[in-house]
DNA sequence: TATAAAAAAGACCGATTGGTTTATTTTGAA
DNA sequence: TTCAAAATAAACCAATCGGTCTTTTTTATA
């Protein structure tokens, strides 16, 4: 007899890993088995022995993704002071995407949204589930925020967080297509305003 | 002999028109010369008959697409009074989408761009193009404003240009994955507030 | 109305798709 | 060190892909 060892975790781990950007940058239509082989050296036989099939792939890379955006703005914003240095860390980051290797190719949440809102039921809920975490956190924020008397007490904390995304994945996806930053930076810079006119 | 007839002519727009929200809601890679047949009615031998190749069907909708938005922007805001009402028929047109055939599948723009970026660069210089456009008709909005003393002087164009085009796409990609209005509104709303305060 | 060209239909092509099955190698405990 | 189980490789599969080629139908004019 046999004992499961950490052998296959170890793949499955490395195959999301080294599959993820791909996915995210041809997008989940456009990613081939042979894509996924050549990317992790690995053959069919044994992709195929890690998992079910490219969805379950998919799923497993959307959700990698994720965890890393989502872990490395929970550090970002915890290192903060108050509310509004913690709310002003999205458009930091968003600003200097090319640093992570997560928002290289493209943000995950966008492009999945994007392309499975009409055409992948799973992923589309995946990419639900995961703006509806963003937009509780930034809305959590805001709340805590008003009640330390740290932002003023008007502010609409569910708009502010409807518009911060938008703002945020609309100027990806142009600072994306047009492979330049200066939309970005615009934008980054505007709603840096936008955060700090909200103190009390 | 044989004089070239209008017959084609049809064909060829018949084949944009019937196929063009397919693109829009499957993408270019997830729309196949069978989608194709099947939506328009019509052999495999009649569609390249008439175009190339898939993607010369697909740069021709993505022109339809987005001449049937610029068509109708351009119509809306001439009906408008001054330069402030031209500017919000933006938002108001966004909140409507679904009453708009051309943007029910979703923004063409939007969904060109995030799907093309890194995987079909003569797409991805359509939606640069139209991104383009659509930024320099509101900078000239915005400096015609100026000029006729509706708008404040000290507004900037370009940065006004570019959050309103991040905030409408941004909130359209909610509402497409969310199937609901509930943020667009939000956001449309916002924006709206955003322009009225633009008169001088 | 005959006819030749234009348009459309549909059979066909090789390559690639996602996925399976079988053969081989690697692994770790007895 | 042996040996069976786990992991990987590689041959294989039917279906679909984008695209071509040939046949049939429609068209407009002479």
């Amino acid at each position: 007899m046999k004992i499961k060892t950490s052998k296959s975790e170890n793949t499955k781990q490395l195959i999301i890993e080294k599959t993820a950007s791909v996915f995210n940058t041809k997008g989940y239509a456009g990613t081939s088995i042979n894509d996924l082989m050549n990317v992790t050296g690995l053959s069919k036989g044994c992709i195929y022995g890690n998992f079910e099939n490219k969805d379950e792939i998919a799923l497993k890379v959307f959700d990698y993704n994720f965890a890393k955006i989502t872990q490395h703005m929970k550090e970002r914003i915890l290192a903060t002071g108050d509310s509004v240095e913690g709310l002003l860390v999205y458009p930091e980051m968003y600003k200097n995407y090319y640093k992570y290797s997560f928002l290289q190719s493209g943000c995950p949440i966008l492009n999945t949204a994007t392309e499975a809102d009409d055409t992948h039921p799973q992923l589309k809920e995946r990419a639900q589930k995961a703006l509806d975490l963003w937009k509780t956190a930034i809305v959590n924020q805001v709340k805590r925020g008003i009640e330390e008397k740290e932002i003023k007490e008007e502010t609409d904390p569910n708009e502010l967080a409807v518009i911060m995304i938008s703002i945020i994945e609309g100027a990806f996806m142009q600072a994306k297509v047009n492979n330049r930053m200066t939309e970005l930076k615009v934008a980054m810079s505007f709603l840096e305003k936008m955060i700090m006119q909200l103190r009390a």
